[in-house]
DNA sequence: TCCAAACCATAGGAAGTCCAAGTATATTGT
DNA sequence: ACAATATACTTGGACTTCCTATGGTTTGGA
């Protein structure tokens, strides 16, 4: 019980000031979080659906994020090719400039100064990867 | 990094636990967390302000909650008999009959059956509360 | 004393999350 | 081929969180 409200509580801590360092660049974490996805894609696009399973959020929170990542101009839906359903996403240029710098931003003060050693991070890594194994958050 | 990224994906997933169990109880976790706050309280009321710091959150986030709980009559604002400005909550009788319901299915169902061993739980306590020592999140 | 600074609570607005429904497109079975 | 089913995304609504600003009350210093 306690730890569960620990863990609770350090998460909106991390939030909090994942927002605040982003916030310069114009992004909140879960726009980053789209942004830095579709970084990885070596693609370089990525269905609504893959990308929302890939987050493990809702459709419906990714079309709200997408929404405003386009209306800032730093992502692009495109149609799919063969299925009309489906639109991709796609980083504009903008979005692959901004990127970058969010990230080392992040990766430098909040990750950097995240406050836990190296062992108690991979501790804690260990035990909630058992953890969301357990309850199905496939990873 | 990936520490930091578990830790979130986790509160979500408890999150979302928590809300489904108390659904039918009428209430949300952030309610709940209300509710068990003044039933912990020995006198059985509590200025807002200091209900807003004990739980850790926002004087408008916590003016939200009450104004939901006092609409479904689970709690009372009542004026404090000194001090003009603040005021003070209060369990009803129905909020003392909800309380200990929904306490006990949340203790059941999720804390008892939260996929972490003692061990795993009471090791990710200390970690983070060293974290949020450190983070200046007092206990 | 009394005016300014501090404090308490609330209002309004932006963002995020989810769920339940709805629309459009594919796929499947008869 | 065509109806039934499934999938992909969006819309609307409920809820939480935060921030900024505002209206009342204390309280403390000139």
């Amino acid at each position: 019980m306690a730890a569960i409200t620990a863990v609770m509580r350090t998460a909106s801590i991390y939030l909090q000031r994942a927002d605040a360092i982003l916030k310069p660049h114009g992004l909140t974490f879960a726009r980053f979080e789209v942004l830095a996805l579709l970084g990885f894609s070596k693609r370089g696009s990525l269905p609504m659906s893959q990308a929302s399973q890939l987050l493990q959020v809702h459709a419906t929170s990714l079309t709200n994020s997408v929404d405003r990542l386009e209306a800032t101009g730093l992502v692009r839906r495109i149609p799919h090719p063969t299925d009309g359903r489906t639109r991709l996403l796609e980083l504009t240029t903008a979005g692959q400039q901004v990127l970058p710098a969010a990230r080392d931003d992040l990766n430098e003060k909040l990750f950097a100064r995240s406050n836990l050693s190296g062992t108690d991070a991979t501790e804690i890594f260990e035990i909630l990867a058992r953890f969301r194994k357990a309850s199905g958050d496939f990873l």
